[in-house]
DNA sequence: CGATTCCCCTGATAGC
DNA sequence: TGCTATCAGGGGAATC
């Protein structure tokens, strides 16, 4: 599922290979995937202009158009966007592809249809409803330990629930949160408001080293991930507790633990993660 | 404000 | 073997 790791790779290898080509046509197999605008409005202002540059924010995908224009990418579960050769085979479920100049196209997979792409003027980026109410990207400078301190103790629910919120942090998502509170020692149920200064401390850090460790790992492929050049993530083998049940917690030996935490599967160790 | 539930959707898996 | 029910989950909407 891409978080925050996977999007950034995502994007670091269409970087690479995308950057400086043209668009030079649009194929469009599921409409709804394109939420704006419509869909033959979406190829014709997407034909001609050149790929500029990349950005990400939260678990969005920016591509930044030649024309003031943005191409803004959700891949949600189990979407795609992989470069690829015309003749190479199609994979099922390829919503989208975009042909380039240089005879190579994107393409873009997504099996449950979830993922969804939005063309919008690069200048009013900041007011797309989608980007508007994202919260403070927890890998820049304005995600402080002083700032969830004072977020932590103004917010009265539960820690997995806050942390899983796009509105506060931008990017985390299932897999990165349960391994930074299983870093951080805490229970995923404990109330964000009752963290001490010690805790606070600790899940400051461990959201940082998570996602750093899971962009140095090139993302978790737990299914479907995977990134621009179709290359799967190397992190699911350094997960600690995420999908572990009954797996020995890497500190204690002892098995990790499931529940369901606002409507979400969360593992974490009972003996390490105490409530 | 927060919690819960439903929905979208396909495919993997469990249970019978 | 083959069928069906359940589950997985990001995010948005609706409801309490």
């Amino acid at each position: 599922m891409p978080e925050l790791p996977e999007v950034e790779t995502v994007m670091r290898s269409l970087q690479k290979n995308l950057t400086g080509l043209a668009i030079t046509g649009v194929t469009i197999n599921l409409s709804k995937v394109i939420r704006l605008p419509g869909a033959e409005e979406f190829k014709s202002a997407l034909t001609g202009r050149s790929i500029e540059s990349f950005g990400r924010r939260g678990k969005y995908l920016l591509i930044h158009l030649s024309g003031g224009y943005t191409l803004v990418i959700h891949l949600r579960m189990t979407g795609r966007l992989v470069y690829a050769d015309p003749g190479d085979e199609l994979p099922r479920h390829t919503h989208v592809i975009l042909q380039l100049d240089n005879g190579r196209e994107l393409r873009f997979t997504d099996i449950r249809q979830f993922g969804r792409m939005i063309l919008i003027p690069t200048e009013s980026l900041g007011e797309a409803p989608e980007l508007r109410d994202l919260g403070r990207e927890p890998l820049e400078k304005g995600f402080t330990r002083d700032f969830l301190r004072k977020e932590l103790r103004r917010r009265r629910t539960r820690l997995k629930a806050l942390l899983l919120d796009q509105t506060f942090i931008a990017g985390l998502g299932n897999i990165y949160v349960d391994e930074a509170l299983h870093r951080a020692r805490l229970h995923p149920e404990r109330l964000a408001n009752s963290l001490n200064p010690r805790e606070v401390t600790r899940i400051f850090h461990a959201i940082q080293e998570v996602l750093e460790e899971g962009i140095n790992n090139r993302g978790t492929s737990f299914r479907d991930y995977v990134d621009g050049d179709g290359r799967s993530g190397n992190y699911q083998e350094l997960l600690r507790v995420y999908s572990r049940e009954g797996h020995p917690c890497p500190n204690c030996r002892k098995p990790i633990n499931r529940i369901k935490v606002s409507g979400r599967s969360t593992y974490f160790c009972p003996c390490c993660q105490k409530p």
